[in-house]
DNA sequence: CGACTGCTTGATGTTGCTCAACGTGCGTGG
DNA sequence: CCACGCACGTTGAGCAACATCAAGCAGTCG
């Protein structure tokens, strides 16, 4: 994470803070559909932020009347309930932030933490608003967002309701592998607490799952360093909850 | 349920099944929109079905081309897990299903099937994808309806993550009552099974609360007729989970 | 060095699932 | 018409999974 800071990437993000839209690389597949025009509009209803890990980008409850995308970074989206605090999903770039919660009311129902250098762009909600209504091909990619985001929370909620615990915790560790960072060793971007919060699960528990999943050599871990040993074993796990 | 079929409402559908979409009562938020060439090609691409209690108006993982709207009636979402079935969500009309399983593929994700007497609309995906394209309004009103359901998805998340047993009944009780019926007498339109189901619980688990809130003066139980007599209690169950 | 945070490990109690038994109502087939 | 299987519902006993409580350890910061 602190090379990251330092990193090629790093330096590509400050040219493209300083850059206009138009030009702009990490353009998501709705603003791809816009035109001169549009995007000329884009340009003077957002600021661009810079957030670094730990950072809060969007906080529950609050009013807010902004479309957040997630240019580059990793992001946790959470949720403090009567209980205890829950993480409903980790999400990296690109993606937008904040749609339901606008369209919905004006409120966030959810906070959203940086987990690492995270690079956002906030857009008015009503320039969005204009946009879907004046551009049907822009409107078409936002409803696309949104249904694959549907998809996935369904398939979340059967998960963490029929699973047991050991099968939330494999769940965890292969979707880190598979779905943020496309290896088998990667460094843990979360803290056990928050390992814990994601898999609805007690900090003790996922701990005593860790170490257990360590000493039959299913997984190497040093701290946050995390390596697959059996991912085979892993997948089985996850598999029969 | 029996007097409802023969009520004067099934009279109001048996009439609106052989109306035009124009003259039909039962539009929704977004196709008010639409103007009159464009119910006219709904006209032409749509199918009217009525469906009894227990019949199964979408299967899982069937390749579907339509988008069902449900004008009136009771049904339940389904998801036939690795585990066991699991219902994901209880839902009256008005209100649109398959979009998310449509933009996202062409399988349906999950069953839906009809708790009562329902009347469902089924529309040529391909129309509701052109009137997206070509009318502003409508998009607008369609990307509204999957923000609400993301926020009730969210919400159900964390309630099925956090509470204990006793919570969830609470809560599937109070939400018959409350989003359904709005009456705190009603006859539930599950059995135990799919309240267990419904709840993330086993059928056993089920019934002893539901007999503990009947001896405890909660609610009272016959078969499937159930009334709240203290809703202040059911309240501090489902908020102390 | 002491306070503090994050993490781990063990002991104990509770929750809720599984299994089993039994009653009921319904539909089917002999 | 009765016998039978089957789905549904209720209740009890035992056990596994987890949360809670408690203690201790390593690393860090002032």
């Amino acid at each position: 994470m602190i090379f990251c800071t330092f990193s090629i990437y790093s330096i590509i993000f400050e040219l493209m803070n300083d850059m206009p839209c138009s030009l702009c690389i990490y353009k998501s597949a709705a603003e791809q559909k816009l035109n001169a025009d549009e995007i000329s509009i884009l340009e003077n209803n957002h600021a661009k932020v810079r957030f670094k890990a730990g950072d809060i980008i969007v906080k529950q409850d609050c009013l807010s009347a902004n479309v957040a995308y997630i240019k580059s970074g990793l992001v946790k989206v959470h949720v403090r309930g009567s209980i205890r605090e829950r993480i409903v999903k980790i999400t990296k770039a690109p993606t937008y932030l904040c749609l339901p919660s606008f369209f919905g009311d004006k409120t966030n129902h959810f906070s959203v933490t940086a987990l690492e250098e995270t690079h956002v762009c906030f857009f008015d909600v009503n320039v969005f608003k204009d946009f879907i209504y004046s551009n049907g091909d822009f409107a078409f990619q936002i409803i696309l967002e949104m249904s694959k985001n549907e998809l996935l929370n369904f398939e979340n909620c059967i998960n963490n309701s029929q699973k047991q615990n050991i099968g939330r915790i494999a769940d965890a560790i292969l979707f880190f592998a598979d779905k943020i960072y496309n290896s088998d060793t990667f460094i843990l971007p979360i803290s056990r607490q928050e390992l814990a919060d994601l898999a609805g699960i007690t900090r003790e528990s996922a701990s005593r799952i860790l170490t257990d999943f360590h000493n039959e050599k299913i997984i190497d871990l040093q701290n946050r360093q995390l390596t697959i040993l059996n991912k085979q074993l892993l997948l089985e796990i996850s598999e029969k909850g």
